[in-house]
RNA sequence: GGUCUGGUAGUUCAGUUGGUUAGAAUACCUGCCUGUCACGCAGGGGGUCGCGGGUUCGAGUCCCGUCCAGACCGCCA
């Protein structure tokens, strides 16, 4: 027997047992009359003592050699300590060793194993299973756990049934690249790794699953992000029979449900906005609603004017900086540098300061009066003490770019609290979207989702003005889930090919199977997909998933630990047919 | 594909205008220490300044290239 305890649970109540407990040296302290030791293991530090007069001779002397992260097992007594520890629950305790093993010594760890490391991101991540060790990573694991258990048992209740899909399946062109896998037996021939599961969930409703969800990895070989892995986890659910209603109030049940277990937040209906709404009032489909600074479209009462930047555009839009109007000339200035740095890519910025007296300053009084100003306010919701910071140009490049501006400033302002949750709907998103490089619509979902009936016949006229049933679920300004009701009829899908430029031949090559499984009766179906490695990090109040996942890859697509992606024999390249041409 | 930031001791970092033997903290090693728990005290070892080239009497410092890491833009149905 290893051990009879876990060195996070002996306390006052334990004293004078003989107990056995197995862990790694997380310090010594040797005073020479006497050493102590903090054994670690996942569950807590219980600290050992050695000390002259108690412990044999030789045990003492064997406890001198100890050195950090040695793994060892030892019996002893608990004993109650004469300095007690209020900081740690099993302080008031410590074990007087009788006799004790190394099971294993250990290297110097790289790094400290403190919840302070002292070692950066690079050399944590090679040496991940030291990382784990620590406090902050393994509670981030356990966390992550409980979320998922969380899922499980709240979808379990609802009758969904987790049904696992395939991870060798068939690259299709839509959506993100695909990562491939070579098959030895059909010679020339590749599989793609899943980027999500979503025709094989359609085929479960068309199988009669009826309920469906899946916590599962999915695949994306794009450039990464700190809330981006190649490999993540998605909460994959799907429903037949039900409308877009259905979805949304399950889902914010599932939402509302982990809000309360995890972080104690009750939250009552969740908001709803159309797609159309978000950019107008936000400038992006996924706003943070925790704070204010709308938008303010101010083409009405800043075009009639001299004022040639203005009247050029499509859009001039400002937001009103709470207590803004007292940054000094150095800071807006830094602020216009930020927005015309080529990540934002704005031209420049107007601001006007709302002074404490009612009257404005603006950076361009000599085409605007006080009225005017006055007006700008107005739209803004601009007060005295405020900062309005307007932008002009392209519709979409400046929603784009004010929002940044407006997550900016919010952040500096501390107002991104990351222990308050604000959870949104975004509702009617279009169902196609214009790419410039291949000149042709595309499909904002995927092209699967289903129009909106009374849109359908704007598809031949006004394809970009089509809505469709999808709906992404948005929490402090991130993108945790997002679905839609799906096609269930083999006509519209055709026609949705056909409009997303398939020939009839190339979408039955490819999601021929989908088609010929609507022909045997599919059900009305829909559903949706949730994050789940940034929905953890969200609940758990972090930005970076990384934190949340055990192996994650780097910046590059590498895992340093085991130095992947990796070069193949000439062997395994012969046995697959491939040849190298770099 | 692009923009920005960084790379100096095991680790995290400092290093001025280009100028003597490249520092600190921590980790590590040795010794001391009668209740430590971020123990304390004394001492010690530890460096191809990412790599390659250039400018210079002289480069950690300036220039060019390159590799690596991180953040972001593009991309991510």
């Amino acid at each position: 027997m290893y051990r009879s305890h876990s060195c996070g649970e002996l306390r006052a109540t334990d004293i004078n047992k003989e107990i056995t407990l197995s862990g790694w040296v997380q310090k010594t302290r040797d005073k020479g009359f006497m050493i102590w030791v903090d054994l670690r293991d996942r569950y807590g530090i219980t600290q050992l003592i050695f000390d002259e007069q108690r412990t044999p001779k030789e045990v003492v002397e064997k406890a001198k050699n100890l050195g950090r992260e040695f793994v060892i097992q030892v019996t002893g007594t608990v004993i109650e300590r004469e300095s007690k520890n209020k900081n740690i629950p099993t302080g008031e305790i410590e074990i007087l060793v009788s006799e004790f093993n190394i099971l294993n010594e250990a290297l110097v760890p790289p790094f400290t194993i403190e919840d302070e490391t002292d070692g950066g991101e690079d050399i944590r991540m090679k040496y991940r299973y030291l990382d784990i060790r620590r406090n902050p990573v393994k509670n981030s694991l356990m966390f992550r756990h409980q979320v998922a258990m969380k899922v499980r048992n709240y979808l379990s209740k609802e009758d969904f049934v987790e049904v696992e899909t395939p991870y060798l399946i068939k690259s299709t062109p839509e959506g993100a690249r695909d990562f491939v896998v070579p098959s030895r037996m059909n010679e020339g021939q590749f599989y793609a790794l899943p980027q999500s599961p979503q025709t094989f969930k359609q085929l479960l409703m068309v199988g009669g699953m009826d309920k469906y969800f899946q916590i599962v990895k999915c695949f994306r070989d794009e450039d990464l992000r700190a809330d981006r892995q190649p490999e993540f986890t998605q909460i994959d659910c799907e429903m037949a029979f039900v409308e877009q209603e259905d979805i949304l109030t399950i889902f914010e049940g599932l939402t509302r449900h982990l809000l309360k277990e995890i972080k104690n937040v009750e939250i009552a209906d969740f908001p709803r906005m159309t797609y159309a709404e978000a950019m107008k009032t936000y400038g992006n489909d996924k706003p943070d609603i925790r704070f204010g600074m709308k938008f303010g479209e101010l083409n009405s009462v800043a075009q009639h004017k001299d004022f040639k930047v203005f009247n050029d555009a499509e859009l001039v839009v400002g937001i009103a900086v709470p207590g803004g109007a007292s940054y000094t000339r150095k800071e807006i200035d830094k602020l216009i540098d930020w927005v015309r740095r080529p990540q934002v890519g704005a031209l420049g910025m107007v601001y006007v300061k709302c002074n404490e007296d009612g009257t404005f300053k603006s950076s361009v009084d000599k085409f605007y009066d006080q009225e005017d100003l006055a007006n700008w306010a107005k739209t803004t919701g601009a007060n005295a003490g405020d900062l309005i910071c307007v932008l002009s140009g392209q519709i979409n490049k400046v929603r784009a770019q004010l929002s940044a501006l407006r997550m900016e400033l919010a952040e500096r302002l501390g107002l991104r609290n990351p222990e308050e949750f604000a959870p949104l709907w975004v509702v009617d998103f279009p169902l196609l979207e214009w790419d410039e490089d291949t000149e042709r619509y595309h499909a904002m979902h995927h092209p699967f989702t289903s129009p909106k009936p009374e849109d359908i016949a704007l598809l031949d006229s006004k394809p970009g003005d089509v809505r469709a049933n999808a709906y992404d679920l948005v929490l402090n300004g991130n993108e945790i889930g997002g679905g839609s009701i799906r096609i269930h009829d083999k006509e519209t899908q055709a026609l949705m090919f056909d409009h997303l430029g398939f020939t009839p031949e190339e979408a039955k090559a490819q999601f021929g199977f989908l088609m010929d499984a609507f022909q045997y009766g599919a059900p009305p179906h829909g559903g949706i997909a949730f994050g789940f490695d940034r929905l953890v990090a969200i609940l758990g109040g972090q930005e970076t998933i990384r934190d949340y996942i055990a192996f994650p890859k780097n910046n590059s697509g590498r895992d340093v630990m085991i130095d992947a992606p990796a070069n193949i024999d000439q062997e395994q390249l012969k046995e697959l047919n491939i040849k190298l041409d770099l």
